[in-house]
RNA sequence: GGUGGCAUAGCCAAGUGGUAAGGCAGAGGUCUGCAACACCUUUACCCCCAGUUCAAAUCUGGGUGCCACCUCCA
């Protein structure tokens, strides 16, 4: 199997580190808002990658293979200044206001049928660990204290820059936008430790109250789980998207290799980035889309059909026009396998050429268009799909969410019929109209003016 | 200002040296009381210019355009 890998900006030929793991870190969200479709579309594509890796590597070996067990890390960050600042808003404590948004993770993750991470750490099960972190790299000279704030120095790590592709000089010549931070001996180093006053969310420590720098979660997390696990010191895939390159993985990489004297990870894998009607996703130019919104019109097989019609590392484009088209066009196939003569077994060869798609880096739209190819094999292309995370049970059009509206819609249309029935003398249709809706449950009320309503009983 | 990426039909999107996959929309047809669905057929010389080559969407050089990162961000 092949796949770019951001380190090297080469495609490369994957090989685990370690026999018989497989192990994959993900960036998850911070939660302190409702995700939006750039937490879908990088989760679709990890979840694809994951459940590739396990199709591949564990249950269809070819032949000379070795099994090897997949194991996903996806972490949630609930340290940081935005759940602080959302929690004294809403008047109630940051760890709370983090529990409710992981909740709210959760709930569109498993409307869009991703799989479960194996394990899930959060920042907070992991402050000592990260002091442990800090204080080891301070022994080492990497680090260095400055009134209750803890810096990394960027200069000591001979690689970095490495995933950015540019060297201390060059990240230097860049037109610094950041505030000036006197603290700091020079102005790439970034924070392991920031002092903390205010009091809602600080943790002891040997620099006093303060909270963790972001990047430091990762590299903590990672060291923790891979030593947890016997499995040395390096991961086989760190994944996230694009934004995370520069500085929040670089940094990573800087700790951690630091510490260890090991590569953090032996492939870098980066999701391209989510547009809005062909401009970048944000929030302060209200231009954002939740998962929510999108799944009030759309089927979370269609969210991920689209998110999967392009290649990973592309920008993807979330657009009416677009998103309605891969719903046309995926229902159909849907509606085309449903109708289609039962095979008997499943075809080698289709599954074949689908896996050497998906092992060019992940070519999922190459490997869709096959599908669609094949719609005459429909057990082969059912099994498929599932390969690529679709839940078929989902059925074609029953789009969950888009079924409230569509059944408010339904209903103004029955009610119709009834009144022109009704309008016509026809009191027989009338009232079976009437009489059919009650029998299930539904609830007919004439009011004075001629209106009909319903009420679910 | 620095760095990286992308540019393929009306729209979405594969293809990375051998003569343009697939999807949506459109057109024609089979089916149908008429439709819908399904099925069949059909729609591109690949941003521009120059070069390398027997051969380039694919490689090289130069343009132009769009986007991202350098600040929290999946």
């Amino acid at each position: 199997m092949q796949v770019f890998n951001n380190l090297t900006r080469k495609l490369e030929a994957f090989s685990p580190k370690n026999k018989g793991f497989i192990t994959i870190y993900s960036c998850g969200p911070t939660v302190y808002d409702v995700s939006h479709v750039g937490h879908a579309r990088s989760c679709i594509v990890w979840d694809m990658l994951c459940r590739f890796l396990k199709f591949n590597f564990e249950d269809n070996l070819e032949p000379g293979q070795e099994a090897h067990k997949v194991i996903w890390i996806r972490n949630i960050t609930n340290v940081d200044d935005k759940i602080v600042n959302r929690a004294v808003e809403a008047g109630i404590s940051p760890d709370k206001l983090s529990r409710i948004y992981t909740h709210e993770f959760w709930s569109d993750m498993t409307a869009l049928n991703i799989s479960w991470p194996d394990l899930e750490p959060r920042a907070t099960d992991f402050i000592r660990e990260m002091i442990k972190f800090i204080e080891d790299l301070i022994e080492k000279g990497f680090a260095y204290e400055v009134q209750g704030d803890v810096y990394f120095r960027v200069h000591k790590h001979k690689d970095y820059g490495q995933l950015k592709g540019l060297s201390i000089a060059d990240l230097e010549k860049g037109e610094a936008r950041v505030d000036t931070n006197s603290k700091k001996e020079n102005q790439l180093d970034f924070a392991l430790w920031k002092a903390f006053p205010r009091e809602e969310y600080s943790f002891d420590s040997p620099w006093g109250k303060g909270r963790p720098g972001w990047h430091l979660e990762c590299s903590t997390m990672i060291k923790s789980i891979l030593e947890d696990l016997n499995l040395g010191s390096t991961l086989d895939i760190h994944s996230g998207g694009d934004d995370l390159i520069f500085p929040h993985h670089e940094n990573e990489c800087a700790q951690s290799e630091c510490l260890s004297d090991t590569k953090l990870a032996k492939y870098w894998m980066h999701n391209g980035m989510v547009m809005i009607n062909g401009k970048k996703m944000s929030k302060s130019e209200n231009n954002f889309m939740t998962i929510k919104d999108l799944l009030e019109k759309y089927s979370p097989s269609t969210i991920r059909y689209f998110a999967l019609s392009t290649h990973y590392k592309k920008q993807i484009n979330f657009s009416d026009e677009a998103l309605s088209a891969a719903q046309t066009g995926f229902n159909k196939l849907l509606e085309s396998i449903s109708k289609n003569e039962k095979e008997k077994e499943l075809d080698n060869a289709l599954i074949s050429s689908f896996r050497d798609a998906m092992k060019q880096d992940l070519n999922t739209p190459q490997a869709l268009a096959m599908l669609f190819d094949n719609k005459d094999k429909p057990l082969t292309v059912s099994y498929l799909l599932a390969v690529l995370g679709f839940d078929l049970s989902q059925k074609t059009s029953a789009q969950g969410a888009s079924l409230n509206s569509k059944f408010d819609s339904v209903m103004r249309l029955l009610l119709d019929i009834r009144a022109k029935a009704r309008e016509n003398k026809d009191f027989a249709m009338g009232d079976l109209v009437r009489d059919s809706l009650t029998s299930i449950g539904i609830k007919i009320k004439d009011n004075r003016n001629d209106q009909s309503e319903w009420e679910i009983e």
